[in-house]
DNA sequence: AAATCGGGGAG
DNA sequence: CTCCCAGATTT
């Protein structure tokens, strides 16, 4: 009896079932595949949508990325996470103004140089808009292949990993490579689910591993569990008028270049600095504190409020002037005041957002 | 090999 | 709450 491989398969489904009219997928470009497939990692489509659709309409081409200013980048990638990938994007798109005239890299190598790129987002933009044949292995295609082929292992793991890059080059079809490509990735979006996997409507649950022995859910392995420790942050929130000033963090580790509350790890240490400006302890009032979540650890924030009446400029020139908690060097970090009635169009993480939202623009004086 | 980097959606 | 997602980079 005639069998019918795992790719035509999966591309035969796709045809039938698979996505093909999100933004990203009309009129195709390596530029629109590559900003998709960045804000794609780690981030679920419905998500991205918006994102995707602003970040297009004010940069429309690579070139028009590579000239725009670091903070306008990071304004459009605001509650997105994973910051450091829009400041790639950034660079990446002046490498390839410089490098490349402007035009996006066709070739895999110079496509994996890139910033940001790694194995599988540069075979997905290549295949996706150009058909070039290169296998992906993102967080679904591997779910899918993991169960089919029944890999034990957490894929974190490099021995792990590397099995799952050899079976998904050995299951990619000679033709149609941009629908398998994307049909992989469908399918781990919407039928063969982290848990409760859709394997009727599973084009290869006949030969499916995991399937067979009924234990979907063991595959792909789980991640080894820690426990998360937790960090206290005390935001110092600085009002004039309507006006909140904010300071820059470094380029590296959490919020990188985004524009923040001056930040200290104890309630004293806060204290410490708006005693040092000059302002009675007297003077904070608490706002409603929160607990952010990453990956590694909780923060719970406490905001306090410091209203201002003379001096504005004063007092957020004495605050430059003093080390902030984060730098290992007497640096001043820039800062800005941020109008919450005309926001700078600059970058904000999640939670400066948040605070931001509780602070209402003061009544117009009549 | 392990740690780092955000935020949100699903269950 | 827990888990983990169209991962890459740094250490």
């Amino acid at each position: 009896m005639k069998t019918t491989s795992f790719s035509q398969r999966i591309i035969s489904w796709y045809g039938q079932h698979g996505r093909k009219t999100l933004p990203w997928q009309l009129n195709k470009t390596p530029y629109k595949v590559w900003v998709s497939e960045i804000m794609l990692q780690q981030t679920q489509v419905a998500t991205v949508i918006p994102y995707f659709n602003r970040f297009m309409q004010r940069f429309p081409d690579v070139v028009a990325l590579a000239n725009a200013d670091i903070d306008e980048v990071l304004h459009l990638w605001t509650g997105l996470g994973y910051y450091a990938r829009a400041r790639n994007l950034h660079k990446a798109a002046q490498l390839i103004r410089d490098n490349h005239g402007g035009v996006f890299p066709e070739q895999f190598d110079a496509v994996m140089a890139l910033p940001g790129i790694g194995r599988s987002t540069a075979g997905a933009i290549l295949s996706l808009s150009l058909g070039q044949h290169h296998p992906i292995l993102d967080g679904n295609v591997k779910r899918v292949l993991a169960r089919h082929a029944a890999i034990d292992g957490w894929p974190g793991q490099p021995k792990v990993e590397q099995a799952l890059w050899q079976l998904a080059a050995e299951l990619s079809p000679t033709t149609d490579i941009a629908q398998y490509n994307q049909a992989m990735m469908d399918m781990g979006a919407g039928i063969c689910t982290r848990s409760r996997p859709a394997c009727a409507q599973c084009p290869v649950a006949l030969d499916c591993q995991a399937q067979q022995m009924g234990k979907q859910q063991d595959y792909p392995g789980k991640k080894p569990k820690k426990t998360i420790p937790a960090k206290e942050a005390w935001l110092l929130v600085i009002r004039d008028r309507d006006n909140i000033l904010l300071q820059k963090r470094p380029p590296a580790g959490i919020w990188g270049g985004l524009w923040c509350f001056p930040q200290y790890n104890t309630q004293a240490a806060l204290q410490q600095a708006v005693t040092t400006l000059g302002c009675s302890v007297a003077e904070l009032e608490a706002l409603p504190g929160f607990r952010h979540t990453f990956s590694h650890f909780h923060l719970d924030a406490q905001p306090l409020l410091l209203t201002l009446h003379h001096d504005a400029d004063a007092i957020a020139a004495k605050l430059q002037q003093s080390a902030t908690p984060q730098a290992a060097v007497m640096e001043a970090a820039p800062s800005l005041w941020y109008n919450l009635s005309q926001p700078s169009r600059v970058g904000l993480a999640a939670a400066t957002e948040r605070v931001m939202a509780g602070l209402k623009p003061s009544a117009i004086e009549e």
